[in-house]
DNA sequence: ACGAAGATCGACT
DNA sequence: GTCGATCTTCGTA
């Protein structure tokens, strides 16, 4: 294993206050920081490189719309901590919950590019590394990350789930409506999706 | 109790 | 592109 070059700066986890700002501003900002999960496996890690916003109550896409229930509790709590939910009874989907405890916005993790512990994704995924369909989608990334319901309400300012700086270069970023929202009306046509352009991870392919 | 609706994925044409 | 799988959650009774 080769050292790390001392000229690159060390990774930072994000402190609370990230958490803090607009819901937008995390979800654009988020574009381009590393999403880590350590596990007794070993530690997969990799770029976000799409994320979405959702803000309720109001905003009638989000699942906060319809209020506090069982399952949404943990966007209606504290920020920095990861809101998770099963999708279609198949995957899971993985949440940074955004703003003041009470306001319930939180940003979706759509698609990361594979940065550390391949091998670990690989086994879990049952593809190859180089696959594009290795981390391309929520259900796909949570699954290679190793992330289900049992990382419910996990606090991002821990030590096995977070998100830390990275040294990649600035990304150029786009923006467009969100993914399959389509029967929420109104608020299905607000640019509130966030991409790396020209990034061959991101789940589905803008005309850039 | 029951039924409908998903912030999706993967197989197939 | 289309389609079925799969299951939890929540609204209604």
């Amino acid at each position: 294993m080769k050292r790390r070059p001392a000229l690159k700066s060390a990774s930072v986890k994000l402190p609370r206050e990230f958490y803090l700002q607009p819901v937008l501003t995390v979800a654009r900002q988020a574009i381009g920081k590393v999403l880590v999960h350590r596990t007794p496996e070993g530690e997969a890690a990799g770029r976000i490189v799409e994320a979405e916003a959702y803000r309720g109550p109001q905003d009638r896409a989000s699942h906060s719309s319809r209020g506090l229930t069982r399952r949404t509790a943990a966007m209606f709590g504290p920020p920095g901590h990861a809101y998770v939910y099963l999708l279609y009874g198949v995957s899971w989907a993985m949440n940074l919950v955004v703003a003041l405890e009470g306001t319930p916005h939180a940003v979706l993790i759509r698609a990361i590019e594979p940065v550390r512990g391949l091998e670990l994704m690989e086994r879990r995924r049952g593809l190859s590394a180089t696959a594009r369909e290795l981390t391309n989608g929520p259900g796909k990334l949570t699954q290679a990350l190793g992330i289900t319901g049992a990382q419910y309400g996990f606090d991002l300012c821990g030590d096995s789930l977070f998100l830390e700086t990275s040294a990649h270069p600035r990304a150029r970023i786009g923006r467009s409506p969100r993914i399959n929202v389509e029967s929420s009306g109104e608020w299905a046509a607000r640019p509130w999706r966030f991409y790396e352009r020209g990034n061959r991870y991101v789940s589905v392919r803008p005309r850039d």
